[in-house]
RNA sequence: GGGCGAUUAGCUCAGCUGGUUAGAGUGCACGGUUCACAUCCGUGAGGUCACUGGUUCGAAUCCAGUAUCGCCCACCA
């Protein structure tokens, strides 16, 4: 048999260096993918994930989502429930898009020279090159997902998915196509969501343009006018009115008559609506219903005409005349320069506005009419908030359920066409005479389900599907869905999604919506959103600031257990938090802590070992009684989704309790003279089963750090880890009894160790030296129980010798201090003279002068629960009585 | 223009439904080579809980208002 000793580990725990291998243990046990069968009478716990663009690496706030998952996950598992976590990507379409049109770029090619076809043949090979980049990063940082099960929204599980759903929307009849002025992105020459078009506070210019008013005969009078104000001059060829505010006296005689468009001399109306408003700019604006929100509304509303002035590219069209063929930034000083020497151009102010940038480019976004396809929201989103409403999906933090419900509230329906190649086609055809065919079959239609064309006259829509139209699916398509499949069966619907609340519109509201129409259920029934990660000075990172940290550089310095336990630790749902390396190298020195803890226990191995004999001792009954609170606590964290409050509160307990406080005992009791070879190994067993189960709690948070003690720990003896040779496959732990007489004991104790330490180092006396030490006992019941905390108090404090002086007090100026276990107080001449560096007494003084107060305050003891009043009263009274020990007066 | 959140020690943050003299980590100061760990151990300093009112026997905690910061939503061109 060999003998493990400290001499074989080193003194500090390299993390980097054992994770790898850590993880390709759990890999090969088989530990992520669920049991073929659910386990019987097992609850489900299934992780909904976010999958991240499949086009970017892995950044700190991918990180949190992986370790707060991989830790919900972890302590589900090791309680015995039946465990999914899907992981998997998304192949966002414009984002890859951007991508790969740069890169194919560099070699000289555009998405035009290529064509669809080998355009996409280029994505999917770039895919091939990507798309292991973000699961490699996720399994260093420890995810036990199930990646037997890893999917991908491009894979053919999705696209059957997508093309089921949008064939039952439109059915129902929550699909639809219409013409409508949708988000344009010029540079990426596509339509983009209302969430993915950025408003941007930018200082622009507001220029005031005067239109002369139409003679009769239809020309211009030279004399006459209405100024419009306006940021955007260039679409002037696109007015089709002029309106003003219909109670604006200034104008009301204008009202009805027609002013002259400038350079193309188009007759405009002169009109009145609400929607102007009067103290802005001159109060009369040019009305250009084809490039403007605001202005479209308002041609419906007076039946104007549309004309469309901008191309793909948003250069002018022919509609422009002269100004035909130039961007729509080229023209505009050009434009104001002409209307300046025709002596139309009236003046120009600053102009504070917002303004809308793709989300994914940066370019202006340009309203555009064109015919698209919609969702129907209304009815969805009626479904989605009812759901979290009435509670069947909470959402921690709760306020987020208003942000969730104003959104839900105020939805537009959903355009979900792309202009673009990458992402799903939608699988709509469209016959000659103009019918549509919708089909969720892969090979299309085989003819016009209106007229009966043959599939052969059918042309499909080029348009595809929004990204997180297939995201939106994700927690039913990644089970089979639309298939009654097992894995559907058995895990739909998920129980917590996991997310950051900057994707809940994006994301979380779609799924919400989708899940509940084609699932008829909620997808999950928690929302969990997370914050955004910053960097050092509170800024959020972002590639462009430089500030991104890269969670693998993070790893290879500190560990995935400090990335990990750092982000946990000052996780709180919804808000930011601030990542800095002094976090993380903390958290390094917690997973070195627990290293050296193992390295002590198991090198603390009395060899031989002996039967355990006696009865537990004071230090053995407090870890147990303090190992049984730690865990039921963290359970109800973890089972309240408190994860900081979880890994806090390990922490503490491992460091505190049971490092700083048993461990220091447990080295005493095994070097006391006079133990039996019995009692040592009682001890060391307590040490050592102690350590097993904090490493059980902890693993959900610092997994491999455990492991590797746990490996070793199996290996020094199997009946430390109860013969299960894997701790992410090991049971959580069920809490023990606790043992409230030796939570007080310990208690006194501590405090009075630190109370003499107090006064030695408040007396100036040198670290090293023994000094002699008096104590009077509380009461006799304390005094026979007392032996036992003196054999601590002397090694721990360095007092020598200890001196019981039963029923004595303090000699005036000797530094004395007191507490449950009595007054104690330091002999020596020397120290005597030395300032009162306790303080206690002034403390109890402050302490009893303030209960006094509150005791005599007639309208307290009236009104306050008698319970309170009680309590304060026998707390003063308990202050009374050790200032009186501490004193020898009667106070 | 609406709405939400935050404001507690130098820094980063806990503090649940109101009840000891408000805590932790980090930083700082001082002291430590006793054989788990200096990525450590011990001791200490440091806070009128943003401000003003109110409710209450009692407020960091509940209410109202103010200030500052941040975020989300929104159709003044």
């Amino acid at each position: 048999m060999t003998t493990t000793t400290r001499r074989d580990l080193p003194t500090r725990y390299d993390a980097a260096a054992v994770e790898p291998g850590i993880y390709q243990r759990w890999l090969e046990s088989g530990a992520f993918a669920p049991a073929a069968e659910p386990p019987a009478g097992a609850e489900r716990f299934v992780i909904t994930m976010p999958p991240p663009n499949v086009t970017g690496a892995l950044h700190n706030g991918h990180a949190v989502f992986v370790t707060l998952e991989d830790l919900l996950i972890r302590y589900h598992r090791m309680r015995g429930d039946d465990t999914l976590w899907v992981p998997g990507v998304d192949h966002a379409s414009i984002a890859a898009q951007f991508v790969l049109d740069r890169i194919i770029g560099e070699e000289g090619e555009t998405r035009a020279s290529l064509g669809r076809e080998r355009y996409l043949e280029r994505m999917w090979q770039f895919m091939d090159e990507t798309r292991g980049v973000i699961g490699h990063q996720m399994r260093r940082l420890g995810a036990s997902a199930d990646w037997s099960r890893e999917r991908f929204t491009m894979d053919d599980g999705s696209a059957r998915a997508v093309r089921v759903a949008f064939k039952r929307l439109w059915d129902a009849d929550l699909a639809y196509r219409g013409e409508a002025l949708v988000n344009w992105c010029p540079r990426c020459r596509t339509t983009i969501s209302d969430l993915e078009n950025v408003k941007h506070e930018e200082a622009g210019t507001l220029w005031r343009i005067r239109y002369h008013l139409a003679r009769p005969d239809g020309s211009p009078d030279p004399d006459a006018w209405i100024t419009v104000a306006t940021t955007r001059p260039e679409t002037i060829f696109g007015d089709t009115a002029v309106a003003v505010h219909p109670d604006d006296e200034r104008y009301r005689a204008l009202v009805g008559r027609e002013a002259i468009l400038p350079f193309l001399g188009r007759r405009l109306p002169i009109i009145a609506d609400d929607h102007v408003e009067r103290a802005f700019g001159t109060g009369a604006v040019k009305i250009t219903p084809a490039h403007d929100f605001d202005d479209y509304e308002v041609g419906q509303r007076h039946g104007l005409p549309i004309v469309n002035v901008l191309d793909e590219d948003a250069r002018l069209n022919d509609d422009a005349g002269e100004f035909a063929g130039l961007d729509r930034y080229e023209a505009r000083p050009r434009i104001l320069e002409r209307l300046s020497a025709m002596g139309d151009l009236e003046g120009e102010e600053p102009h504070q506005m917002v303004i809308g940038r793709c989300e994914r480019c940066g370019t202006v976004v340009e309203p555009r009419l064109s015919i698209q396809w919609f969702v129907r929201t209304e009815p969805l989103a009626e479904r989605a908030m009812a759901s979290v409403r009435n509670g069947r999906t909470r959402i921690i933090p709760p306020h987020f359920e208003k942000v969730y419900a104003h959104w839900m509230e105020n939805i537009h329906d959903w355009a979900v066409g792309r202009q673009l190649w990458w992402g799903h086609r939608i699988p709509a055809w469209y016959c000659p005479d103009g019918h549509i065919t919708v089909s969720d079959a892969e090979e299309g239609p085989d003819a016009c389900a209106t007229c009966g064309r043959p599939a052969t006259e059918l042309t499909q829509e080029t348009d595809i599907f929004d990204t997180w139209f297939s995201s939106g699916l994700w927690p039913f398509s990644t089970l089979g869905w639309p298939d009654d499949t097992p894995d559907y069966r058995r895990f739909y619907p998920t129980s917590v999604m996991e997310t950051g609340y900057d994707i809940l519109f994006f994301w979380v509201a779609r799924m919400m919506m989708l899940g509940l129409f084609l699932t008829d259920g909620e997808p999950f029934h928690t929302v969990f959103l997370h914050g955004i990660v910053r960097g050092e000075g509170g800024v959020k990172m972002s590639k462009t600031k430089g500030n991104v940290v890269d969670p693998l550089e993070v790893v290879e310095e500190f560990g995935a257990d400090a990335l990990r336990f750092a982000l946990t630790a000052s996780t709180s749902p919804g808000s930011d938090q601030r990542l800095t390396e002094a976090k993380i190298a903390g958290a390094r020195n917690f997973t070195n802590k627990l290293w050296n803890a193992a390295r002590f226990v198991i090198g603390a191995r009395p060899d031989p070992l002996a039967a355990p004999a006696g009865e537990l001792g004071l230090p053995e009954r407090w870890i147990a009684s303090r190992l049984a609170d730690a865990t039921a606590r963290a359970t109800r964290q973890l089972d309240d989704l408190d994860p900081a409050g979880y890994a806090g509160g390990l922490h503490d307990f491992a460091w505190s309790d049971y490092c700083d406080w048993f461990l220091e005992m447990a080295k005493l009791e095994l070097r006391r003279d006079g133990a039996s070879d019995g009692e040592r190994a009682r001890v060391w067993w307590t040490a050592a089963r102690t350590l097993a189960g904090t490493l059980r709690l902890l693993h959900p948070i610092v997994p491999f750090a455990t492991e590797e003690i746990w490996t070793r720990l199996h290996a020094l003896d199997p009946a430390l880890t109860d013969g299960e040779p894997l701790l992410i496959s090991a049971h959580w732990p069920q809490p023990g009894e606790r043992d409230a007489l030796a939570d007080a004991q310990v208690a006194d104790l501590i405090e009075l160790v630190r109370s003499v330490r107090n006064l030695r180092s408040g007396a100036g006396l040198p670290a090293g030296e023994w000094i002699p030490l008096a104590v009077a006992p509380a009461d006799d019941a304390t005094a026979r129980g007392l032996e036992t905390a003196l054999r601590f108090l002397e090694p721990m404090a360095r007092v020598r010798p200890i001196t019981l002086r039963s029923g004595e007090t303090a000699p005036s100026g000797a530094p004395a201090t007191t507490g449950g276990l009595g007054v104690a107080w330091l002999e020596r001449a020397e120290a005597a003279t030395e300032r009162d560096g306790s303080g206690r007494e002034a403390y109890l003084r402050e302490g009893i002068r303030r209960l006094e107060a509150l005791l005599g305050d007639a309208r307290f003891v009236e009104r306050a629960p008698p319970t309170v009043v009680e309590r304060e009263r026998a707390r003063v009274e308990e202050l009374r009585i050790q200032l009186a020990s501490l004193t020898g007066n009667d106070a």
